[in-house]
DNA sequence: GCCGAAACTATACGGTGTGAAGTTTTGATA
DNA sequence: TATCAAAACTTCACACCGTATAGTTTCGGC
């Protein structure tokens, strides 16, 4: 099975060609909602966009949402990449400096492709359920890991500001105990939800912020945030010095 | 100008059959939202339902996007009215007590109606911005507002927490602090700053939930969210009793 | 040069929001 | 009570959408 000896070029290049129009229909549709929101993905539109029919992507993507969802995948990897990679850019700088670090990239990310936050956290696919194998629910698993770093990391200061968690391990999903554990085999059940509520702490104010119901309230979304990473930094039990 | 004396009754009929029509289509409308979200308010499908062609709606409502607008406002407002109920049937309570109940009040109304929380948070109008005056950004000053009055009842515990505060009145919105200052006259920046705090807070894990996140991660997001209130309670200097 | 698969197009159907024009209903008036 | 104008509603039309089916073109491998 395989390709054909010395035909690995031509076999190839069907591949090719199939991988760039995929790619190239995931760009235009992310051009599109970066400029007119996640309902401007249309297959027709796209389809204008490259000179084709919209019955062509159908080669490409069994169905719209199908499209849309692999367009999540794709988005949410992305926000879990910056995330990671500001962690990793900390390594080595203190817990509250790092806490601020993934925080900002977080809120940062989430500023510049706003349609991307939206496209995640929102459900452009109405009633839409990601497959529990696929790479959404990896990359949510990615944040909370990095989540659980925070946690980790602010640890030895947080605990006994912790003491009355009655978390068990019973309370998370074992699909998340298998990527967190092993990666901190230290950390007690109490210190995943302190990770769980932390991502709702950032994700809170940003979403708020992103969806606009902030605008009417206040000018300075930044320096709401910022005080409110203080905040965490204290209940952290770190210095409050960034 | 006004109704030809004695013409009151017919009159008044016409409108009272108008203003039944409206509510019959917004009824119709919310139904089809609760049981296939938003994208299930179709014109054709309430006319359907109620009898009527699609463009008899349009004697009603100028657009399908103002049909939806004033839902949001209908359904803001209703969960505002939940929260300052809640609020209300505290009063008398110890601090901690009220903020468990407005915060328990907000979280129950989102779980009981999480098509009027998409409707609300998310953004079924792509681009919509709810006109300044209307009814919708009234109702988010009027959970602002709520959400100060937590602040306000906790601010003597909390005060010495949140000396390091750096906010002024310039960074807020006029329109909201015209409601708020009357309110609680001596409340400082500081407090509503963490009133947004809190907002961001609730909304976050809230959110999370709703928009099922959480599913992936946790079975018990209510125990998530009672120990985030009781962090909460415990950020706002208050005794964690409640 | 030929073949078969892959890529793509053409056509069609039912759905949507919405505009324009025509029809019916109905309350006030002469 | 007959009439009339406005309000309510329907009909028709258009452009757009996702998508199913069938037909056509393209092109690598033999």
């Amino acid at each position: 099975m395989g390709s054909t000896a010395g035909n690995k070029g031509t076999r190839g290049r069907r591949e090719r060609l199939r991988a760039e129009t995929t790619a190239e229909i995931k760009e235009v549709a992310l051009a599109l909602m970066a400029s007119g929101g996640p309902d401007a993905i249309t297959l027709r539109a796209i389809a204008r966009e490259m000179g084709m029919t919209a019955n062509a992507i159908y080669g490409y993507f069994a169905t719209r949402d199908d499209l849309v969802s692999t367009l999540i995948d794709d988005v949410y990897t992305a926000l879990a990449d910056a995330v990671d990679a500001a962690w990793q850019a900390s390594s080595g700088k203190d817990a509250a400096t790092r806490v601020h670090a993934w925080a900002d990239a977080f809120r940062d990310w989430a500023l510049a492709h706003p349609e991307g936050f939206r496209l995640i956290y929102g459900d452009p696919v109405p009633g839409y359920q990601a497959p529990p194998g696929g790479p959404a629910p990896d990359a949510a698993r990615r944040v909370c890991t990095g989540l659980a770093g925070l946690a980790a990391e602010a640890w030895p200061w947080a605990e006994p500001l912790y003491a009355d968690s009655d978390f068990t391990w019973s309370d998370f999903d074992p699909a998340l105990l298998d990527k967190l554990r092993p990666a901190f085999p230290g950390l007690p059940p109490a210190a995943v939800a302190l990770a769980l509520r932390i991502w709702g702490r950032l994700h809170g104010l940003v979403s708020l912020e992103i969806y606009g119901h902030l605008r009417g309230q206040t000018p300075s979304p930044d320096k709401l945030f910022h005080e409110e990473l203080a905040q965490l930094v204290r209940a952290l039990g770190l210095s409050p010095r960034a």
